[in-house]
DNA sequence: GCAAATATGAAGAAAAAGTTTCAGAAATGA
DNA sequence: TCATTTCTGAAACTTTTTCTTCATATTTGC
């Protein structure tokens, strides 16, 4: 190989243009538990990652090595110097950068947000959050701000398609009169509030309150002042080095929510997930499935 | 074997007074680099402790093994535990709930994803994207698709404050035409493809590529058909127990590339946050700081 | 020191792994 | 759409590995 690559790793990263689609899904299996995942027989190898041993032979022989057992062989010495290095071990996550790259710098704040948010969640209010939202019998209304407009459309995207009834609150004050009126009782309001709390946000919490709406907020760790209106709060560290804040946390804790809802309406959503399918295909909207 | 030892080392020391003269320079020999020196073939295993292939396969047998390859899949087993022990694996996030839960299952998958995106990213190609969308002679463009709009539209609402000539092509095609006439030689168009690719989207790519723009990718593992025509490629992994994708790793790295840009225009923006500032407190948009 | 018991490795048999071929499937391009 | 190219895995084939046999070497007990 012309590559300078010293890893096996670099060898799949480098050639990866060049690899046809099952050897990238062989690629990506050995790169999962790398470099462990390699080191059984090739038939082991080819089924863990779903495909034929020619397919093995075939890649480990377009990234330059003579055969499998040469590929091996590689793999093995570098088993080999990971284990008898004890200082190499994974504490920087995009190992091609120093530590003090930006990215990793970032990636670590976020994975603290994470590990700090998640250790104060209560599981009772996400239970009975998710509950609150699967229930098909209330109608769902999803509200974000100037900058947690893009998380609210989000989460309005994915909840369409899980059930029925829910609206996304998006313009800015002049519309919500309309909205308000189909806001009854017992409905529930999603709203996403960070710092720079908004005025108006606080107001359309209100109004759904009287309306007698239940409320579910995600706010960050100095709590909107929507938190004295909400029946269930998640407050999501979001500190992060940069000049904004960070919504991944928020993500993570949304899409978590997804796959709960889906969880308890799956005979509904399922048959209109199907029907979705239907329909796209029917606009061939996406390419064909890959 | 009625030893209930649970490691081969443990096997090879509780049995070592029943150990032939070869058997016992075969077991000095493969403790000597533990684990790493049992991985190859068996001839190699004998040749390193210049002991004949027979040997090798008698005290495997001896100790418990059914044969050597059994003998090896238990090394290659406790290789695996060795290297990915450290990088603290099945943590409880959130505490309150068990590790089964789905907060914890979906949270764990996440860092999963993000571990091994960040680690298979390309530094060269995080500075050089970064450097393209810094650069304000040329104007910069966002696309997202069905799902990944909420993505472009966050990223949009970022970028529009660190700099000026930044567009968001929002709509599905029909009002293409006229964003792609403004697309000039040497623009940036940031296209957000994750699978369920869209056809559309590869058009207005295929457009943009015409007109000379360069073009950066954010996709999945599976890489959108895009990629053949940008000119940096994001690849992140997004797979997570739910019917869904996860954008969590995207928005991680598309936060990362907006802290990484500001810090580039720092000069340029801090003027516009500045007078955005201005605008905020006259239009009482926000309430009084908290 | 000598017979009996045990251990050892060369050589070949059996089994498994790795490689190559090739026909059908999938993707691409006209 | 259809022809062409490219990819893929089943199956045949080749190589390597693993296991077994057995003759020779070594140790042990007396």
């Amino acid at each position: 190989m012309s590559e300078n690559a010293s890893t096996v790793a670099e060898l799949l990263q480098s050639n990866f243009d060049n690899l046809t689609r099952a050897e990238r899904q062989l690629s990506h299996s050995l790169m999962e538990n790398y470099p462990v995942s390699g080191l059984g027989s090739i038939t082991t190898v080819a089924q863990n990652a779903s495909v034929s041993t020619p397919t093995v032979a075939r890649m480990v022989q377009k990234i330059g090595f003579k055969g499998f057992p040469e590929f091996q062989a590689a793999l093995r010495k570098e088993v080999e110097a990971t284990i008898s290095d004890p200082i190499a071990k994974h504490e920087t996550w995009a190992d091609q950068a120093p530590n003090e790259h930006i990215v990793n710098k970032f990636t670590e704040a976020v994975i603290d947000n994470i590990r700090h948010s998640l250790g104060q969640l209560d599981i009772d209010t996400f239970e009975k959050s998710c509950e609150l939202m699967a229930d098909t019998n209330r109608s769902l209304f999803i509200v974000g701000g100037r900058i947690t407009r893009a998380m609210a459309d989000y989460f309005f995207l994915h909840m369409q398609v899980l059930r029925k009834d829910v609206t996304h609150i998006q313009s800015i004050s002049n519309a919500w009169p309309h909205y308000l009126l189909d806001i009854k009782k017992d409905d529930v309001v999603v709203i996403f509030d960070v710092r720079r709390y908004e005025n108006s946000t606080l107001k359309l919490a209100e109004m759904a309150a009287e309306a007698g709406a239940k409320i579910i907020l995600f706010t960050d760790q100095w709590l909107s002042p929507i938190s004295k209106l909400a029946h269930h709060t998640f407050s999501l560290k979001i500190v992060v080095p940069s000049a904004w804040d960070s919504s991944v946390t928020t993500m993570l804790l949304v899409e978590t929510i997804i796959a709960d809802v889906q969880k308890r309406t799956w005979p509904e959503t399922r048959e209109r997930m199907e029907e979705l399918e239907v329909m796209f295909d029917r606009t061939r909207f996406f390419r064909k499935f890959t």
